[in-house]
DNA sequence: CTCGGTGCAAACGATTTGCATTGTT
DNA sequence: AACAATGCAAATCGTTTGCACCGAG
């Protein structure tokens, strides 16, 4: 894959997703562009949400897959972007500062769910060797 | 659904859970599994981590599907658990914290997404009329 | 005996991919 | 003309579900 083109649906889906605060998944964006450009296809969708995310230009939010931990006390998650692996993280006052955050917007609080990504020291550590 | 009854499949499974620091997802619950009790199925692990992390015995953390954000500055989102709605939350020195938490644990920083779940104001108010 | 749990396989929903065609450069 | 991007449909992957059987109470 050479140097990126323009391309008509990958502006009209970065416009979408910069007209909304709807945080919407690709279904919700094609649905909303599909009715002007009945050309568009779901695919087409995808590949540019994905490219747009890889690119640094969107955030994509959430887990590859669903996973589940036994440990039921506030606590944050790493995920290595390397080795995959997933960490515990100890967080100071995680309920406290949660529970502040969201009664500042006026929302009732139930639960938070954080995620770190970056490298983890066994990746740092094997990379630094290399 | 009436009151649980004991399952030797459950027990493992939350034994599984426990025993481990991977996080594992269903399936490498189950491929975990598997070799000691090779009558075990994909569909009863699912079930079964199911219904821990409804009973909150433990934790599952994900997002049902995922979702979009052209709005790549450090933020928060929070997920109404009653409309299923997404908002941005504004979390002070968000960058920061994450860096600093990161490096406490000897891993590089790149990227948090944080999520709170809870109800949204709109709910909770109409909660509060009906 | 009752009804919750299980195994199995089929069904489902979100996402990806192969391929012939279209559009940018 | 070259090759990235597209549309479309088929394929894949994680997860759920229907159903007949098994097992805890």
């Amino acid at each position: 894959m050479e140097a990126k083109r323009y391309s008509r649906q990958r502006e009209l889906i970065y416009q979408c997703l910069c007209s909304t605060k709807e945080h919407p998944t690709a279904e919700m964006v094609y649905a909303t562009l599909k009715p002007d450009n009945p050309k568009l296809s779901l695919g087409t969708v995808y590949r540019n949400l994905n490219q747009l995310a890889e690119m640094g230009t969107i955030i994509r939010m959430p887990f590859p897959v669903e996973r589940y931990d036994a440990d039921t006390s506030s606590h944050g998650h790493f995920c290595c972007d390397e080795c995959g692996r997933v960490y515990d993280l100890t967080i100071p006052d995680a309920g406290d500062q949660a529970r502040a955050i969201c009664a500042e917007a006026g929302f009732s609080f139930r639960q938070e769910n954080r995620l770190f990504y970056g490298r983890c020291a066994d990746c740092l550590c094997r990379e630094a060797v290399v």
